[in-house]
DNA sequence: TGATTTTTTTGACGACACGTCAAAAATCTT
DNA sequence: AAGATTTTTGACGTGTCGTCAAAAAAATCA
């Protein structure tokens, strides 16, 4: 049954590929399933046949995007350096991500909103999950790399999930302020991203995991991972 | 016509107390404007004159909890002690926020999606930016109190406003990942608010923003803004 | 007070999107 | 080629939205 598999595989991506756009312009109000229908030559009924419903399509579309994500957190981390700076790479890995796939950020906030995630799946719930999984395991696996390697020691009472999720909080966090309502543009800061960069350097310089950002340039770190490690990928 | 106002003041609060109980069992979903006007015992029509559309209420309830939490954030910020306490102090007021308020973070949610805000009116939405702005300000002048008082220095190209929107980060980030998805769970974290806390602790250290956590146990100062300044508070 | 004007309330209505399902069309099987 | 099976279709019932002409209530006037 390899060959009826392939053809709906590859309809479940067109109709991605189709909701997606819809999405881009139209967030979550603007997209309906018989828009999606009516621009796929499709029948209503088909679609329903792949997706039970809009927020299904819309979880699957963030899935999409996550396995994206995935890929840069692996490439990056394979960034040849000291466990801090294969650290920047990810920071800069998350900063593209966010700035090639910005439709990713707002499939986010829809999913966050409880009611619409309750009609979702439970499958593709779990996946969604594992994807943030991996994401945050790489993460965490240079942590205890830096531990090994003696660049951190953590105190008392600190995890490595502890950094993880200060990272994970903080660059989340400043993305979500960055991009909704005007707040960010009335405190007068114009460069979120640097911004974003410089609060991760000073949270990692509080766990104290050397080299400090006072020591280093992890800006320039930042550069030469865009270029080096990304600039062939987009796309 | 002050008489006529009141009464009009009134029913939109009465309609906003019906709509939040809706909004915290449904969600986004679960609240309906026939609904609203069924359990008000008034017609539709008459709640569209309060309320151009469910988003727009939606955005008003989120405004009267900001104003709660100004009012928190003010009484934290009166808070005797150096500044990086009385930063601790506000810290507690977002903590004890959040958990008193649960509802609040849900319609956050809901107003970060750009398509459901869209449907607001632009008087609202600065309404709810200058609430917002209230709240940075009282942080900002904290930031400025401790550079003053000596315990902060910036270095060169750091702002305050670079050190509120850290905390605001980690905070709204942090929060934000706590209360969606399994994804808190699978990392193992138990308490995401001391966790939140740390995170913040641990920002402030990097900034140099003395005394350090380390040196000062800010845990307690929760505790004790939680007892002296807001044990009686609640409601 | 009763008539007239103004304001407010009402709920029926058209539009739209959702998700379903019996019938039609396409595909597979023998 | 006939019959069985699978897939597609789109009309349909339901629910919500936001509107608006008519009804009801309140205010004004004579």
């Amino acid at each position: 049954m390899t060959r009826k598999q392939r053809e709906i595989i590859d309809r479940q991506r067109q109709i991605l590929a189709v909701a997606r756009e819809i999405f881009k312009t139209g967030g979550y109000l603007g997209l309906n399933m018989d828009r999606v229908a009516h621009e796929m030559d499709y029948a209503k009924g088909t679609i329903y046949q792949h997706f039970k419903n809009k927020e299904e399509i819309i979880l699957a579309l963030a899935v999409e995007t996550l396995e994206k994500r995935i890929a840069m957190f692996e490439r990056a981390s394979l960034f040849r350096g000291r466990p801090r700076e294969r650290m920047a790479a990810i920071g800069c890995a998350a900063e593209l991500f966010v700035q090639w796939y910005p439709d990713h950020f707002e499939l986010e906030k829809v999913l966050s909103c409880s009611s619409i995630m309750e009609k979702t799946s439970e499958r593709l719930q779990i996946e969604k999950t594992a994807a943030e999984m991996k994401c945050i395991n790489l993460v965490a696996g240079i942590v205890r790399d830096a531990i090994a390697a003696g660049d951190l020691e953590l105190t008392e009472g600190v995890s490595p999930d502890q950094i993880v999720f200060g990272l994970w909080s903080a660059t989340y966090g400043g993305y979500s302020i960055m991009d909704c309502g005007d707040t960010i543009r009335q405190m007068g800061i114009e460069d979120g991203f640097l911004m974003v960069r410089d609060i991760n350097n000073k949270l990692l310089d509080g766990f104290g995991w050397k080299p400090f950002s006072t020591q280093q340039d992890y800006h320039a770190i930042f550069e030469r991972v865009a270029q080096e490690v990304f600039d062939d990928v987009r796309r």
